[in-house]
DNA sequence: TGTACATCAGTGAACGCGCGTTCACTGATGTAC
DNA sequence: TGTACATCAGTGAACGCGCGTTCACTGATGTAC
């Protein structure tokens, strides 16, 4: 249970080691208040003073566990890869929420607290450059700012309420729901931004136009 | 600052005073572990203890005040109106941001903890029947299960963001954002829903069939 | 090659704090006779 | 109409707990001479 003291150099071992550990305790206790540093420091095998050799407090501690996290996010996105634009913008949509849902405690820690801006702001470039990629290939249209904050919201919004609210019942597949949300995103900003800009929405009529677009939309792949 | 104490028969009156209390500061402190009972009972001017003549703890004047919020956002939603089905809709979605947006640390409690059943159904329930009556109007096709809750994802997602990403560089307006975010759930779920089901998703050409349904949707409130 | 010393990676015990909660009490108001 | 008593709406002081943090220390490893 004890942990071997490291040789001279080797100090920052234990550095990665507290990273690792406090990650496991907070998906387990699910909040960052009740990640404790007697607890980190116990789980490590070490005294609760040893953590302040390589964090300089909790805070600290909980902003490193946080950068990491955001990173691997990132990764995960880099990750999916596709030729197709708008099938890569799919792929890392759902790159997105399948982080989201395997690392539920981390995902709401990570957007619950006021953000780390570069660490998000890499995390949103990766959707950003693959809706602009889809611009100029002419499968979307619109500004490829308001498309892809449009994009990341629906999505944040799917894993988020799947997150908290496990007992509801939700009416379809998880992965179906994150696909359905992307082409929503894609084909109704579309459709939103061709729309004119008014205080009360219209009535919509979806009828044998939208049929034609939609068969369109398909032919192509076909 | 010490509050009068109240004649025979007139208790009660003390627990909705510290309901409004704990209220109050959970939006001022911004989470439930800051809400202490010790800052409860002094802003009510009153001891500690008396909380305990209401409430059998903090979890149950937490869970109070959550309740409260809860009937609070379906309230809100009720009392956004309108004859046509698809405006109701999105005066609904809108009266459910704002709400999210004017009360942003009791919206995100709401939805950090294990949401209470009952309360989070009757939220929902408002928007699904607003849903159906699109759906019955022939103004939106599927099923309503599935758009209302794609729908109370999306609205969920944009003002959750707002919230807890205030630094983030928005590229458009609050309202237009929520305004295109009901259109884009109404008008993407219908074309995603006329979609072929594939792994892979395809790419899509917008162009002359999908101006041509545009031209459709606005030409019959003209 | 031996030894004194520096460094490095920790430890043990303690401090002070704020919290939720408990418990014996108080004192004004109402009520039975 | 007076008085003993019950009830109701609280209070004050204290308990125990777990937490973040500090500080003087230890003892193995490396190094200069």
């Amino acid at each position: 249970m004890r942990r071997v003291r490291a040789n001279p150099g080797e100090g920052a071992l234990l550095r990665g080691e507290i990273l690792r550990v406090a990650e496991e305790l907070l998906a387990e206790t699910g909040t960052e208040q009740a990640l404790t540093l007697r607890a980190v420091a116990a789980r490590a095998g070490v005294s609760t003073p040893s953590v302040y050799l390589h964090f300089s407090g909790k805070e600290a501690l909980i902003e490193a566990v946080c950068l990491r996290a955001w990173d691997e996010l990132a990764e995960s996105m880099r990750l999916a890869r596709a030729d197709d634009p708008f099938a890569r913008l799919a792929r890392r949509g759902q790159a997105y929420a399948r982080f989201a849902l395997a690392h539920p405690t981390q995902y709401r820690v990570l957007l619950m607290r006021p953000a780390d801006h570069r660490a998000a702001q890499a995390c949103f470039d990766l959707m950003l450059e693959t809706v602009r990629d889809c611009v100029e290939a002419g499968v979307l249209t619109g500004e490829p700012e308001k498309l892809a904050t449009r994009m990341w919201a629906a999505i944040h919004g799917c894993v988020s309420l799947l997150i908290a609210q496990p007992g509801f019942p939700w009416p379809e597949e998880i992965d179906d729901f994150v696909t359905n949300v992307v082409r929503m995103a894609g084909f109704g900003t579309a459709v939103a931004e061709r729309l004119p800009r008014r205080g009360v929405l219209p009535t919509p009529r979806l009828g044998p136009a939208l049929d034609a677009a939609c068969r369109t939309l398909t032919d192509h792949d076909r």
